[in-house]
DNA sequence: TTCGTTGCAAACATTTTGCAGTTTC
DNA sequence: GAAACTGCAAAATGTTTGCAACGAA
């Protein structure tokens, strides 16, 4: 049974509230100056606690740290080589899902659409 | 400079023998028998070259592990979330990738299309 | 009072690296 | 012989876990 805590609420609210498909570390950082006393453990098992229950996804691995996103609904995802940034790209993906299935007697339960390269701001300053 | 060494040659050939998009360990544990002396040093650092010239590609990170293929054609994998295989499937993706290029104005320089789910001979065994 | 939650530090797993010896050219 | 390559072990990085103290119901 799941009780109230404030540090898993605060947690949350982290990942909603930031478009930046954050790693761990970064939720960590974001929150130890309001929580001083706040563990990194306990922000890997708070989200091991949200992935389990499906409030929270991992969308990629970038340079070995997962990076999670609240936004459960599928959708890909363009990671820049260069700045490590992760932004959502819209990518239609109900047929691709379906097609699969039918194709390869498959059940397809998530689906992880990455696509590397240089974004926008990256390509200007270089 | 680069010079011909053995173990690279070995390396290479077990990565592109194999179909099961291996991880550093199993192709460590491949050449092992024939390779007394291999260690796994070798393996990240040949791994390492292969990645920057090309050669090979990580298709994917499974349970913490980079997942390589010899392969470098852009194409999609399916991942098995019971027994952990990773599978070829045909998405055409080339249309995606133009389609991102100018609606984002980013630069794609390698996709990685990943779908979860569950395989077909785990589906028949359970 | 019960039992989920947490801080802390130690343990883990994968990958990288420093160094001294070996191989290739 | 110079420079690349390697084994080995230590370090770095991201994540998990054991335990005793803490906090919510």
């Amino acid at each position: 049974m799941r009780r109230h805590s404030r540090k898993r609420d605060a947690i949350l609210n982290c990942i909603r509230q930031s478009r930046v498909h954050p790693s761990a570390e970064w939720i960590y950082a974001q929150l130890k100056p309001e929580h001083p006393d706040l563990s990194l453990g306990t922000v890997y098992r708070n989200l091991a606690l949200f992935r389990e229950s499906g409030e929270v996804v991992c969308v990629a691995t970038v340079r070995g740290a997962d990076r999670l996103d609240a936004c459960t609904e599928p959708h890909a995802h363009f990671i820049c080589e260069q700045c490590g940034a992760v932004l959502d790209v819209d990518v239609p993906q109900d047929d691709l899902r379906s097609d699969l299935e039918t194709r390869y007697g498959v059940r397809v339960r998530r689906s992880e659409l990455l696509f590397r390269g240089v974004c926008s701001a990256c390509r200007e300053t270089s």
